[in-house]
DNA sequence: ATGATAGGTGACCTATTGGTCACATATCAA
DNA sequence: TTGATATGTGACCAATAGGTCACCTATCAT
């Protein structure tokens, strides 16, 4: 899960996740092309975290490869660790929503 | 919210939100106890990051400062961000689960 | 006032990371 | 087979990040 936390903190790694949850399935070339700031090696060693990560999944197909979205442990890291917080969260607003009234009623 | 992501990259970090979701409101040197592999310093520079992204709220207390756990940022990116592709993951059960009965129908 | 305690700052070092490039490999099309 | 296309690798570089330390400031207790 650490790699996930990892691959998911790079602006422009976030960016690939986003533009194969637009188009699923895109060629390393197509990808790169999409990111005129940078050259291809670059989106490549992104690439390379994010597989790592497992957050994309690539498909050989002859001389191309194919990168698809694996949205899994993303769920995980939700499920595991931004729940915990997400319940504080709603008990923080719960607590606020407490001391409005309190304040209301005073 | 790119300050949440990042923030959220290091483990002594994640660890340091767990130990202040565990008991809220330490002191810095508290905190700085759990972690005897590191520096107070090198708590306080983790903290530093975390205060920059909202996570930990510091309120000065005379001549100690107690840090505040703020779940706010993680249930924005959770809502603003992880939530599109936790649908996502859903729809991909739901396809597994149709190619699954259409196997066994098959 | 004075010492002890809690925290802060800036310089500094090292390892990691983001990024590029030259070059190599594999596949496809003619 | 030969040239073009798609991707991969390793060296390399600059910038950033994690971490430590010497030193400083502010507050508290006596």
């Amino acid at each position: 899960m650490d790699a996930v936390f990892r691959a998911l903190a790079d602006p422009t790694r976030r960016e690939i996740l986003d533009a194969l949850f637009a188009e699923d399935g895109q060629t390393v070339t197509q990808l790169a092309e999409r990111f005129a700031e940078m050259t291809r090696f670059g989106v490549m060693k992104h690439l390379g975290v994010l597989e790592e990560a497992g957050l994309v999944i690539p498909v050989r197909q002859g001389r191309t490869k194919r990168l698809y979205l694996n949205p899994v442990p993303i769920e995980q890291v939700a499920n595991r660790w931004i729940s915990k917080y997400a319940a504080r969260f709603t008990s923080a607003l719960v607590a606020l929503d407490q001391h409005i009234t309190a304040t209301e009623e005073a």
